[in-house]
DNA sequence: TGCTGGCAAACA
DNA sequence: TGTTTG
DNA sequence: ACAGCA
């Protein structure tokens, strides 16, 4: 079905479309009507497909209003699922493109790059009620201030509310929750009542907020660095590389340089593509290595934004010098775009601790990695004008002794909230603590072994649960 | 009323 | 040392 | 300036 009616005078007319794989569609707004027809008839002749409404269909949304705030509030209106996966670009791409007579490639330069969290919001807002985006925002506003209190407190309000298995309708079942106090509620109250809250909103079309969110996006920086550009009067991205007193760390320069392959999601066939890499190498080293796809993925996720994998060895002890081998040998290959090894701190006469959740001291590298377009089953999830046949995708691999191999991928697959749901089983019901290491069962003073994740839930006197029944 | 607010390791 | 990441 | 606690 189409997003238009073919009788309208402006119907996309179908002959001599060069690029089927193409959608674009012309924000009016800021452009104006007949400079959006004049664009629309210029594209035509080129053989674009333009679109006359914004749907589903469209792959390339351009815009001439490039402070964005305004063009995300507008593009929420339409109930446009696929948003994350379309590209919203300024006039550049589009002038680009017209010049080559083809689609050119996506560059950050073309990107309007506004938070991810505004797209929630707006989205949340307008169908149905997720209350955790408004308060991520108030958090992040109050991070950006420099107010770690109420920040603190306003990501413990998101991530309780995110926590509830139904979805909040009336004030009075969040009336006995913790971590809503009176200001929470009171922003509570007033989505639930108005749909929209003030105080978030204000923060959303705040100059200083937008470009923080934006600097803060990229690998590598966190608010202080972003505060740090923000007050040297740097707005975009263009302004902070060619600032030549800035000097970036190796952290930030592959932030910048994969920034567009690093926000976009990583498919499950991308995934596997990964683990086909990954396997190969290991058992190159280690022919009897064991190599297991974990997180999301492993929960029959279909999208992720990074890969994990635990990687060991039946020899134990030799398991750190397996993922070091790992490391030179991508390195050899050449895939390897960024690399962040962290040796070893696991200290096996330490308790489980409840305090703390997914952090381990095993061996382990987070890294960056070329995957190439023929590696994949079915290809690449790239736009069709991304000529370059490969693309940058965040992998981490985490290397624990063989006899805590369990812990670790029962630790590793999630969900979080499956994760805190265990360990505060374990330790309330059973007077156990469990983490990434190990299972301790302090009532006998002893720690349990286990070789499988069944061992663990059967110490625990729980039916095994499937790594995809753990989502909730 | 006044204090606290998960951690460890790598980089520059 | 301060900043950032998971 | 937020929430929970001593």
């Amino acid at each position: 079905m189409q997003p238009y009616s073919p009788d309208k005078p402006s119907a996309p007319r179908r002959e001599g479309v060069k690029f089927e794989d193409v959608r674009l569609y012309l924000v009016e707004r800021k452009m104006g009507r007949s400079r959006r027809s004049f664009l629309t008839e210029l594209a035509r002749s080129k053989g674009f497909i333009v679109e006359d409404v914004l749907s589903d269909v469209v792959t390339h949304v351009v815009s001439e209003d490039s402070q964005a705030s305004s063009l995300w509030a507008w593009l929420k209106g339409g109930s446009v699922k696929n948003l994350p996966v379309m590209h919203v670009l300024d006039i550049s791409w589009f002038t680009d493109s017209m010049r080559e007579g083809k689609p050119v490639a996506v560059e950050t330069r073309h990107l309007i790059q506004v938070c991810i969290c505004f797209l929630n919001y707006s989205f949340t807002c307008t169908s149905g009620f997720s209350l955790q985006d408004a308060f991520e925002v108030l958090a992040e506003s109050h991070e950006f201030n420099d107010m770690e209190g109420p920040c603190l407190a306003f990501r413990r309000a998101a991530s309780v509310l995110k926590s509830l298995p139904w979805t909040v309708q009336n004030l009075r079942v969040t009336e006995d929750l913790p971590c809503l106090g009176e200001h929470s509620m009171c922003v509570i109250e007033e989505i639930l009542q108005h749909g929209r809250s003030f105080e978030v909103e204000k923060i959303l079309s705040d100059e200083r907020y937008q470009i923080l969110k934006l600097f803060t996006s990229v690998f590598g920086v966190g608010p202080k660095t972003a505060e740090k550009w923000y007050r040297r009067g740097l707005r975009s991205f263009s302004d902070v590389l060619a600032e030549p007193s800035i000097h970036l760390n190796r952290m930030q320069q592959s932030g910048f340089l994969h920034y567009g392959d690093i926000s976009r999601a990583v498919s499950k066939a991308e995934a596997q593509a990964l683990g086909n890499i990954i396997d190969e190498a290991v058992h190159a080293i280690t022919p009897d290595a064991i190599l297991t796809l974990t997180g999301g993925f492993r929960r029959g996720k279909d999208f992720g934004h990074d890969v994990d994998f635990i990687v060991t060895t039946p020899q134990l002890g030799k398991e750190e010098r397996l993922l070091t081998s790992v490391i030179d040998r991508l390195k050899h290959q050449g895939i390897l775009l960024y690399c962040e090894y962290q040796a070893s701190t696991f200290d096996e006469s330490k308790l489980p601790s409840h305090r703390f959740e997914a952090m381990d001291h095993f061996a382990k590298c987070f890294l960056i990695l070329r995957l190439e377009d023929s590696q994949v089953d079915g290809g690449l999830q790239t736009a069709e004008e991304d000529r370059r046949g490969w693309r940058a995708v965040r992998v981490d691999l985490v290397s624990p002794p063989v006899d805590r191999y369990a812990f670790t991928l029962l630790g590793w697959s999630g969900s979080r909230q499956f994760e805190r749901d265990l360990r505060r089983f374990a330790r309330m019901e059973r007077r156990m603590l469990l983490d990434n290491h190990a299972l301790y069962d302090k009532t006998k003073k002893e720690f349990l072994a286990a070789t499988t994740e069944k061992d663990i839930f059967a110490h625990l006197g729980l039916e095994y649960i499937e790594p995809w029944q753990r989502n909730a």
